[in-house]
RNA sequence: UGAGGGUUAGCCAAGAGGUAAGGCACCUGGCUUUGAACCAGGCAUGCACGUGUUCGAAUCACGUACUCUCAGCCA
């Protein structure tokens, strides 16, 4: 890749030994590896490790990697993720350029392998239904026993599985099953099903089947046909591991990959189960897939997420079998590290209260040069304006002000960031006692610099909007979806522990005027107050909307 | 004593018999017109525990504890 992002120099892990010995051995002369979702849903956070794992070892090795769609189930699955999940993959910024396979493509293939093992004696049809088969499938402790069909002739099992195949019986009538071993102590090699009936189109070869494959009979063969070389997937695949050698051990496949295992993404204060990623859409506690909330690629890329960030997390994050958590703040450090690189600067005032230049003329105004990036000239200057009256942020004025607070007080002066030094004298309020408008003076000689006119030094420096040039917008705070660590542990169901405040809508933003009509894609910081970009779906010349991506570090707020 | 994994700092993680990388977090100090960024420094006499092998063990052996995964015609 040609980008010039933040990542992690990339440390050593497992694969990467793995795939060094290999390459050196001469076991292979170079890598494929493939991402194989299944199109039943939105990819996710987690997915984005897989993705970074798979493309970038093959990136780092002079490889390939695949887009493989594992779509063996016709009933979960359909064409709307599977445009989503390219989307996503593309966004990432990762290309699988001509390698886009889809295992229902090997149908035929997988059908001739499945005859193949009935002659083998090695595969047999199976009459008893679901809960028969568990039945006799035992438990973990205690073996299984055979199915009374487990015997029946290769004739037979070949005229019922060609029958099944032409959709002569019902769904859950019938199944093929491996013969294999009912007492092993794996139970993932007790004669696993091979083959079900499914009368339902699918996505990608409409109504051609009547029987699909599971996902066991068609993983590991779509591996050796498309030549992938090592295969890697998640821990809980890892004992199906002995019968994804079985199947190349027993069928004529043309190649020998490896499955590797590694230890899945668990992020905390969000849940990940693509069920309870769909509950929280179906129950409407979120706007859709893409609420910028949610841990799904669709979400992180509304909210303002940058791909490069996503990359340079799951660098940082690494790659492991031991179970793991990490914490949300490790992804925001990410986006924040990217965009303070990026991001142009621009003041806002998210929750504006007037004050009044009492020493400056009205009508009058004056046009001031900001800085686009304190560290970084080569990024511009901009136009801001000051007047007699201007919006500064309500938090940023304390009547009494507490111990260490260093923003304005009545009385106090403080710096205009890119402007002048100003003091409060006095407190406007209505009859409840609500502060409605403040007055202050400037020092107009105070442009540059924090030092007054006698040498006093100020504190602090806070965000202002000139009142006449102001843009209103709509500005949409985000906090976590859920207010525990680990929403998803324990019994007690993940909904309880989400976080009432997750968004805060503010209507009556004021903005620098340069913002109006801005660029969608850029992301903008807001000094003192984050990072934001406006919401692809719902900002539009007419109406301004701003979402926050990411707070700024706050080393004040954490006292 | 069903099988198979895992255990290195608060959170990740490198390490493959030669004396504990790195990142995040945290703490000091510096710099600063963002309480941001940045810069400098600090942060495991110890690798779940125990025993053994060895001149030498996070690395090898044996045992123990804790923890995760598997009993879909899901993937």
């Amino acid at each position: 890749m040609t980008t010039t992002e933040h990542v992690a120099p990339t440390t050593n892990n497992f694969l990467r030994t793995i795939i060094d010995e290999d390459l050196k051995s001469g076991k292979h002369s170079s890598i494929v590896t493939r991402f194989p979702p299944e199109p039943n849903g939105y990819l996710h956070i987690g997915h984005a490790k897989s993705i970074c794992i798979n493309f970038g070892l093959a990136r780092d090795f002079g490889g390939r990697c695949h887009l493989r769609f594992d779509d063996t189930n016709p009933a979960k699955e359909e064409l709307e993720y599977i445009e989503a999940i390219k989307e996503s993959v593309q966004w990432l910024g990762f290309d699988w350029g001509e390698h886009l396979y889809y295992a229902s493509d090997n149908f035929e293939q997988l059908y001739q392998w499945a005859i193949f093992l009935i002659k083998e004696g090695k595969a047999y049809v199976e009459d008893l239904n679901a809960d028969e088969i568990r039945a006799h499938r035992g438990t973990l402790t205690e073996p299984g026993t055979d199915s009374p069909y487990r015997n029946r002739s290769v004739e037979e099992n070949l005229d019922l599985f060609g029958r099944m195949r032409d959709g002569e019986f019902p769904d859950g009538t019938r199944v093929l099953r491996a013969r294999i071993d009912m007492a092993s102590p794996n139970i993932s090699l007790r004669d696993p099903v091979l083959y079900r009936i499914i009368h339902a189109p699918h996505p990608h070869v409409g109504d051609a089947w009547k029987i699909y494959p599971m996902y066991d009979f068609a993983h590991g063969q779509s591996d050796a046909i498309e030549g992938i070389t090592h295969s890697i997937c998640t821990l809980e695949f890892e004992s199906h591991k002995p019968l994804y050698e079985w199947f190349l051990d027993n069928l004529p496949v043309p190649a020998r990959p490896r499955q590797y295992e590694f230890a899945r993404l668990n992020l905390t204060y969000t849940v990940m189960s693509k069920r309870k990623l769909q509950e929280l859409v179906q129950l409407g506690i979120v706007s859709g897939w893409d609420d910028p909330r949610m841990p799904t690629l669709a979400g992180i890329k509304r909210r303002g997420y940058t791909a490069a960030a996503v990359r340079a997390f799951c660098e940082q994050i690494g790659v492991g079998r031991s179970d793991s958590w990490i914490d949300v703040s490790i992804l925001e450090e990410c986006v924040r590290t990217d965009l303070n690189d990026t991001a142009p600067r621009t003041m806002a005032v998210l929750r504006p209260i007037k004050l009044v230049i009492d020493n400056y003329p009205a009508g009058q105004s004056e046009e001031l040069q900001a800085a686009n990036h304190p560290q970084k000239p080569e990024m511009g200057n901009r136009s801001i304006y000051f007047t007699r009256e201007i919006w500064i942020d309500a938090d940023d004025f304390m009547e009494t002000p507490s111990k260490g607070f260093h923003r304005l007080t009545v009385g106090g002066e403080v710096k205009l960031r890119a402007g002048y030094i100003v003091k409060c004298t006095s407190v406007v309020k209505d009859e409840q006692g609500t502060i409605v408008e403040l007055h202050g003076e400037y020092d107009p000689a105070s442009r540059e610099g924090i030092h007054t006119a006698d040498g006093r030094k100020v504190k602090g420096v806070i965000h202002w909007v000139s009142a006449a040039h102001a843009v209103t917008a709509e500005v949409r705070l985000f906090d976590r979806l859920f207010s525990s660590a680990n929403p998803d542990r324990g019994a007690a169901d993940y909904k309880q522990f989400l976080n009432p405040g997750s968004v805060e809508t503010l209507s009556e933003c004021k903005l620098e005027a340069g913002l109006n009509g801005a660029d969608l894609e850029t992301r903008y910081q807001f000094e003192r107050m984050g990072y934001f970009r406006q919401d692809p779906n719902d900002s539009h010349s007419g109406k301004l909307v701003f979402n926050r991506i990411v707070t700024l570090r706050d080393a004040w707020i954490k006292k």
